[in-house]
DNA sequence: AATGCGTTCAACCGCACCAAA
DNA sequence: ATTTGGTGCGGTTGAACGCAT
């Protein structure tokens, strides 16, 4: 038996959101909160699947989010992640506070990947293309460990979980004096090792005949090597995150909003651009 | 100004997981 | 143990945009 769609197809819109779509949608959310997705555009009296109204409000209406391109630090933490990670975008971009899975994959699409090969570094594996014709003396100063200009203070010594990492049976495949931006025997949770029993992989993320195609991380990354990237992955700093956003703002207005000032609040911010506020 | 081409990114699709019935 | 509905995730698509000619 077939699956029910989430959605009626018929007298469901689909495209580009329009304003008014997103100001129904922001101004149900910032009232009731996240409930049933389900129910959400009937709620909200929106002809929208509620899968599209999750996915817009997780991928841009969300209020800490932050707008505009991945500075050099957080592009540098994503080459990092993927390499330890794969294509878990989600997983990825749980460590960068303020951006999404889609944005990040996005951008690993369409700047990094391009970025990687152009300095002779192949994006799914992460390791030279031509591994001859690069010595560790060549690698570019972008895949150095610590991103250039970075200026976190980063915590050592933070764990990352097992279960954050890929487990690779091919763990000993790095190069003998191929060094770049990998730190090894990083730890990471067992429940979010990429394996056959893996719960959250997509089919083609576990799927063998898709594995040459999938981005193999590598297993050798220590963020003994990278403390920028073992604070990013640790708990300590997820858990350190305010996602709060009415709680924060520069001069305190938004402190114990309500409903209307919030909404009143958030449309400003989304016509100035979020990243504005530094949320 | 018009056209073509390449790039970007918001949005959709399909699948898998998980919890509840 | 099985079914079902809700949700999350990763891959893909296509409209919009920018740039070169």
């Amino acid at each position: 038996m077939g699956r029910q769609p989430c959605c009626d197809k018929l007298g469901v819109k689909k495209g580009p959101w329009t304003a008014e779509e997103d100001k129904k949608l922001v101004n149900f959310l910032l009232t009731h909160g996240q409930c049933c997705w389900r129910a959400v555009p009937k709620l909200a009296g929106l002809r929208r699947c509620g899968k599209s109204c999750r996915l817009r409000w997780t991928n841009y209406l969300r209020p800490d989010l932050k707008r505009g391109l991945l500075n050099d630090a957080e592009e540098q933490l994503v080459i990092d992640l993927h390499a330890r990670l794969g294509n878990r975008w989600s997983k990825i971009a749980a460590r960068l506070p303020g951006r999404t899975d889609n944005e990040i994959k996005n951008h690993w699409n369409t700047h990094i990947k391009k970025k990687l090969i152009k300095m002779g570094i192949d994006p799914i594996t992460h390791e030279p293309l031509h591994k001859q014709a690069i010595t560790p003396e060549e690698m570019p100063c972008e895949a150095s460990n610590q991103p250039a200009g970075s200026d976190v203070n980063i915590p050592q010594n933070m764990d990352i979980p097992e279960h954050e990492v890929y487990s690779n049976s091919e763990a000993s495949n790095q190069p003998a004096g191929l060094d770049m931006n990998i730190p090894r025997n990083m730890n990471i949770p067992e429940h979010e090792i990429s394996s056959n029993s893996d719960g959250g992989g997509s089919a083609s993320e576990n799927s063998p005949s898709n594995e040459s195609q999938s981005a193999e991380p590598n297993p050798n990354y220590s963020e003994e090597d990278d403390p920028l990237l073992s604070f990013i992955l640790s708990d300590t700093f997820l858990e350190d995150l305010t996602w709060d956003f009415s709680t924060s703002s520069e001069d305190g207005s938004a402190d114990n909003p309500t409903e209307e000032n919030s909404l009143a609040w958030f449309m400003d911010c989304k016509d100035f651009g979020v990243q504005d506020f530094e949320l």
